[in-house]
RNA sequence: GCCGAGGUGGCGGAACUGGUAGACGCGCACGACUUAAAAUCGUGUAGAGUUAAACCUCUGUGAGGGUUCGAGUCCCUCCCCCGGCACCA
């Protein structure tokens, strides 16, 4: 009997599996269509521990549905844009694009050694121009829709990688990347307004139907992401109410969700940025606000978001007037206000609102409650004599629930939501109001001012500017018709579609010098105007990376089409994806950009869907034996490359799916791994033992005994276990009932051969989990003729047979088990009651109490109550 | 604070629509093999108690209540961990 030496069959059917091409997908067969996505890899060097559980556990999943007749898609490729090549580069003077196609390759190799099925012949490497002209060629649709354009804003930079950070990048304050403390600087960007597809992107409740995918198909996502998804984009329906301005025409805008409360508004909060603080603050305090926004804006993000909830703030000098009752209310400003949502001031309610409650108490300021809780017995008498005026002060905390409005003028007594329709309409009449819808989300900012990435396909043209700027400058917008580029206006030049790709120059200084790296290609810079002929520049910043990201499953159906994003008759036969792994850290960034994209890719014709993906699975993360992350630095690595060289793939393959549930965080434990190993050496000898018994060249097992009842009951129900739960991402109940089978096996090839049978059955069932070791004793079993395993019909079970003849009924006595007893399958409950009050046991427990009631439930238990 | 997911042996985790809690594996203990160890194989392994041994008794799924013949599972209150968001008007 040889011995199970993983290193041997690994790499020998490796090279068969890759020579044969046998994962290879044949995309005009797509009846019985199944695309499979994991998300793309950076590639960052060297195969961890997390890219085999990202990639080599799904590859279970992908092999037992091409097992089961599915043209399985499963591609893969590299996400290869960003900052890492280009930190890199830096530091060691490598080229970004030399060091990023070298770690390609290096991975490649490094992914052959997982025996994963993926389809490497529609990669997709994003830094390549075939790949990144449909970047460019999408932002310019974009742009022509007006669903892209330059805008300023107060955005995250980070200092030391001299770089615009989207807030999913900043970490508590923190470059993602760099960890350097992320400042506030407000630049000239692009934008893609995802914020026009704000209402669509929120995931609808169960219950009124999720958005369609496709026809009559649900999505199935992860709740986690729909709620926090729903959360980001943070829609609030409310109204802008306009605040005049005592002796001026100005009027503050406020936005609120609570226009019943307006009686109750005692002042007025602006955002220190906001731009009327100015003309608002009279002149003698005029110092106090300049210093005290001096201070705001000081404050790193960190303090401000984390930090004192103390509500600092000072107060203008002026009023502004309440448009329900012409009360001349104080206005202040106070950094609790955010400019960067709704309209940037508030009218503040201390009575009703827990932050205007604490201002109020800190500075002083009238506290007036407008709002009676509904069901209050303490007022519930008095509903009729509505007190006039609350004595300030004499709550402790302020109410924010709805209820009945008092001291609200002719609004009293009626209810918040009515209240709040009847205000907005009366202040609609007179102009001093309009609903409005507000969402948390902003716009995406996409540039980025760095090297490793997709150019932007604009120009900025002088000479179009002053040709027909002049002409339209009335209608013209910044951001849209011109920018301003070095304090000089410029048109903005889309470049013409049939001139894409604009391709990344090779040769830049790609060190930081507080310019885009870019802008020092001089030769690429200046070009000609592809509009008036005139002399031009291009823009010189590129996009983030998760545009890259944002519709890859796209093109790797056809990552080769020069005329197309891909073609239409693939999209429309292989998309939405039907099973998306990835991780849950992508609920606020890549799901939510990659969405965003599809629905724009809907709106202009290219795909028939509007949601990308039919099931999405998160992944979990895999921790050093120490319990925390693995890092370098910590030392707690486990390398793969070390145990597959240890254990084999198979056994690193199978431990991965083994640990628990697949989207668990947890620790890897060295001695879980040598378990596996051992299942799969018994497995091994198991099956070694018995091809010895075989005569030589024979093809077939000779069965030597009929298999039982109960040997056919334990064959077919791991077959239905396995093949529910690897459908169902349960992969670690799938192994466990591998090895329950194989225990089972065991004992009884002490007593009897197996049959072939059982033994057939056990590695199709395998191949998908343990594919080396499956295909080598496929092979050297005889049942292979030549073909694969793995290309091998998936086994099917007999439900019938796996009922079995005899229960195990469970006898209880008021609900605590007193006896169990096996007895024929399906009787009737009568029998049942009769045999277990037949039970010795059970009579004696009983005794000579009396039989209150007995329930009995077939083919389980019977519970007698006394 | 809000949203989401959890809390089950020494550990990772099982448990269908409420119906034998602890599958499977790790670890540990004992035994076999061995000069010995490793490896491998076998047996046991929630806790406590009675016992020659238990297939005997009791207690047990974060805490406390509740619904039910019966609760890890459903409901209420609370505590604790993990992930995300966070002065969102």
């Amino acid at each position: 009997m040889s011995k199970y030496e993983p290193s041997e069959i690994e790499p020998k059917w490796q090279a068969v599996w890759r020579k044969n091409n046998l994962y290879k997908v044949d995309l005009s067969k797509s009846a019985r269509k199944f695309y499979l996505l994991v998300e793309f890899t950076y590639p960052s060097g060297d195969l961890h521990m997390g890219h085999w559980f990202t990639f080599a556990v799904p590859d279970i999943l992908a092999r037992m549905k091409r097992m089961q007749g599915f043209e399985v898609f499963a591609p893969n490729g590299f996400d290869a844009f960003g900052l890492p090549a280009e930190n890199a580069a830096i530091k060691r003077g490598i080229h970004p694009q030399d060091w990023t196609l070298s770690h390609v390759k290096r991975m490649k190799e490094q992914f052959a050694t997982m025996g994963a099925s993926y389809d490497w012949t529609h990669e997709v490497i994003t830094c390549l121009p075939n790949y990144y002209k449909w970047n460019q060629w999408i932002f310019i649709k974009m742009y022509e829709l007006g669903l892209a354009y330059r805008g300023k804003s107060l955005s995250n930079w980070c200092p030391l990688d001299r770089c615009v950070l989207a807030n999913e990048n900043v970490e508590n304050g923190k470059c993602w990347r760099c960890g350097s403390e992320v400042v506030q600087k407000e630049i000239d960007q692009w934008f893609l307004k995802i914020t026009d597809y704000a209402e669509r992107l929120i995931w609808p409740d169960k219950s009124e139907g999720p958005e369609r995918s496709r026809g009559k198909e649900t999505v199935d996502w992860p709740k986690s992401l729909i709620e926090g998804q729903n959360n980001w984009i943070g829609k609030s329906e409310g109204a802008t109410i306009e605040f005049r301005i005592k002796n001026a025409e100005l009027r503050i805008p406020v936005f609120t969700t609570r226009p019943d409360t307006l009686f109750g508004a005692t002042f007025l909060v602006l955002a220190p940025e906001h731009p009327l603080v100015k003309k608002l603050t009279t002149k003698e305090y005029q110092n106090l606000v300049k210093e005290y926004q001096k201070r705001a804006s000081q404050k790193s993000e960190v303090e401000r978001k984390v930090g004192d909830k103390d509500k600092s703030g000072i107060w203008t000098g002026s009023y502004a007037i309440n448009p329900v009752n012409n009360e001349s209310i104080p206005i202040y400003t106070a950094d609790y206000v955010l400019m960067g949502y709704g309209t940037g001031a508030i009218m503040a309610v201390p009575a009703h609102d827990q932050r205007d409650f604490e201002f109020a108490k800190k500075h002083n300021l009238e506290i007036r409650q407008v709002i009676r809780q509904l069901g209050s017995k303490a007022n519930g008498q008095n509903a009729t004599k509505i007190p006039t005026i609350q004595v300030p002060n004499n709550l402790s905390e302020a109410f924010e629930g709805p209820g009945i409005l008092i001291n609200s003028g002719k609004y009293n007594n009626l209810h918040s939501k009515e209240a709040s329709a009847k205000i907005i309409s009366d202040l609609e009449k007179v102009d001093l109001a309009v609903k409005t819808t507000n969402y948390h989300i902003h716009d995406w900012s996409v540039s980025r001012q760095r090297y490793w990435g997709t150019p932007i396909p604009i120009i900025y043209c002088r000479k179009c500017w002053s040709d027909k700027g002049k002409v339209i400058s009335d209608k013209s917008i910044e951001g849209r018709d011109y920018a301003i580029i070095d304090g000089e206006k410029r048109a903005i030049v889309p470049v013409p579609l049939d001139q894409l790709p604009v391709e990344l120059p090779y040769e830049v200084d790609y060190t930081p010098k507080g310019r885009a790296p870019l802008a020092t290609a001089e030769d690429w810079v200046n070009v000609k105007c592809p509009s008036c002929g005139g002399e031009a520049k291009r823009d010189t910043e590129t996009m983030d990376g998760f545009v890259d990201s944002s519709w890859y499953f796209i093109r790797y159906l056809d990552p080769q089409n020069d005329k197309k994003l891909a073609d239409t008759k693939l999209i429309y036969e292989w998309l939405p994806v039907d099973i998306y792994f990835g991780g849950a850290e992508h609920t606020l960034g890549h799901t939510m950009y990659s969405r965003f994209f599809t629905k724009f890719l809907h709106d202009i014709g290219i795909v028939p869907f509007v949601e990308y993906a039919q099931k999405r699975v998160h992944h979990g993360v895999i921790l050093g034996p120490d319990g925390s992350r693995m890092s370098k630095s910590k030392g707690n690595v486990v390398n793969p490359d070390v145990e597959v060289a240890k254990f084999g793939a198979d056994a690193v393959r199978i431990y991965l799916a083994f640990l628990g549930p697949y989207d668990l965080v947890t620790p890897w434990n060295p001695g879980g791994i040598n378990g596996v190993y051992r299942y799969l050496q018994r497995v091994w000898a198991l099956f070694q033992v018995e091809s010895g018994t075989l005569p030589a060249g024979r093809q077939e097992w000779k069965v030597e005994s009929e298999l039982s009842a109960e040997d056919l009951r334990q064959m077919h129900k791991t077959i239905k276990k396995v093949s529910v739960d690897v459908e169902n991402i349960k992969f670690n109940t799938a192994v466990a009932a591998l090895m329950e089978w194989l225990n089972y096996l065991s004992d009884k090839s002490k007593e009897r051969q197996l049959a072939a049978e059982e033994v057939n059955n056990y590695l199709r069932l395998l191949a998908p989990f343990a594919p080396h070791l499956a295909e080598e004793l496929w092979d050297k079993l005889g049942f292979s003729n030549g073909k694969s395993i793995h290309l091998a019909n998936w086994p099917q079970f007999d439900p019938k047979l796996i009922q079995s003849e005899k229960v195990l009924i469970i006898v209880q006595i008021n609900g605590k088990v007193r006896d169990k007893i096996e007895v024929e399958a399906d009787l009737g409950e009568d029998e049942l009651k009769r045999i277990a009050l037949d039970s010795e046991k059970i009579k004696i427990v009983i005794g000579k109490s009396k039989i209150q009631k007995s329930i009995v439930v077939p083919n389980r238990l019977v519970n007698i109550v006394i």
